[in-house]
DNA sequence: GAGTGGTCTAGACCACAGG
DNA sequence: CTGTGGTCTAGACCACTCT
């Protein structure tokens, strides 16, 4: 683990721990703290800076922001079970559909792979509280993931391709739309009479840049929370 | 001007006209053509990739990440006005409501002052095609935003709050729901049947980390679409 | 003026990719 | 092996805040 790294993680610790409460010591005293440059300190506030923990104010210092308990975060890139996890949510995965198939036209132009390349299509139900209100349909290209067990399927797929295949998640692009839900929606989810659905469309890449997944993520509007933290950007 | 802002700049430039098409020039190239250290480099790089321009590959260099067009996006801090000119849509807005009140309970909780307080309450609607899709309710802080002209309202209130009054706008904490429509919102909008809403709640503060205000963004759904690039925290 | 963060530099060493 | 990016350093100068 990189020297910024682990300060950044030890300011976080000392910030939830209210061992600091409004402000954070100035660079110098941390880069004495920590025995480090102050270009390394500095590095290590970008981050928390970046992650909405403080705010730094030219010529008095760098102020701690009180977060907001987060409730549903979609932001960021993060894993079903993982999301359930922080939350301390019970919830089950169902996998509806686990096939290898042909690429389509429309499928193709979602993974940037030719018509007829080979793919995993999956197609999940998220239970919570006993009331199914998440699809999932994801579509992975089979050159990058290869194999594809039912247990990462009902488990986590980013703890099975980061763990097993020692693939790095890098970054997504999203789009969030709210649309009429299809026959399959009211099939498979409970609706309650909602007249609409939140469709999420992930882009999601590696560290190298190659995108290996296509996620559409259904859920019942009652159910759907989107949090954000989001710096302007002058200019 | 800082130098690794106009080196950012000057490559977002080169990228849009595809004067690189997939990779940029090493960073020792960089800060020969640029005259800058090599660390000044990186910093105008760290930029591109928070932004979504790059990525950043070890040992191969930095990966130029096809961006694609946004339609609507609410990610950031952006004015309606600002987004409205850089897609290139006609829109008007028209103000309901500009008024001095004092803070009630909810609205005290939203702005973060005491009951009572004076503020400003702000309602207006936009229009889009001859449509009115959105309405928006502000609360602003009159302790920070003493004056707020009509004339403001009508065109960009952050025009005026950065441009008159100097005061820099830096982060949000953002929310969106999907909720049921108000009275207030079947008034107003033209709801077309539309049996939801997207509401976006945002706390807005300044460079010292002052929250002044607080705004709820109701959009009818069809006319709604949120795109974002996230990047995966590890660990 | 003293203390703070913001920028920039030149140089060092390491880890990874590819021939 | 060479070239690439990733990290870290010590020092310099500037701009801002507060007293």
């Amino acid at each position: 683990m990189q020297k910024y790294r682990k300060i950044y993680q030890d300011i976080v610790l000392k910030i939830m721990n209210r061992q600091w409460q409004h402000m954070l010591p100035s660079e110098h005293e941390l880069s004495q703290m920590y025995e480090a440059s102050r270009e390394t300190i500095r590095k290590a506030l970008a981050l928390l800076s970046q992650e909405g923990y403080i705010q730094k104010v030219h010529g008095k210092g760098s102020l701690i922001i009180e977060k907001q308990m987060l409730d549903f975060p979609v932001s960021g890139i993060v894993s079903f079970k993982e999301m359930m996890h922080k939350q301390g949510i019970e919830a089950t995965t169902s996998v509806e559909l686990l096939e290898q198939v042909q690429a389509d036209a429309y499928q193709a132009d979602c993974l940037d792979i030719s018509v007829g390349t080979s793919m995993w299509q999956l197609i999940r139900v998220r239970e919570i509280n006993g009331e199914k209100v998440i699809l999932d349909l994801d579509y992975l290209n089979q050159e990058i993931v290869e194999q594809l067990p039912m247990a990462a399927c009902q488990d986590s797929i980013y703890e099975y391709l980061e763990g097993q295949l020692g693939l790095g998640i890098s970054f997504a692009q999203k789009e969030i739309t709210v649309e009429n839900p299809t026959a399959h929606d009211i099939q498979l989810l409970d609706m309650e009479g909602f007249s609409n659905v939140v469709v999420i469309r992930s882009k999601v890449y590696l560290e190298d840049a190659r995108l290996f997944q296509f996620t559409e993520s259904r859920h019942r509007p009652d159910k759907f929370r989107f949090v954000d933290f989001a710096r302007r950007v002058h200019g």
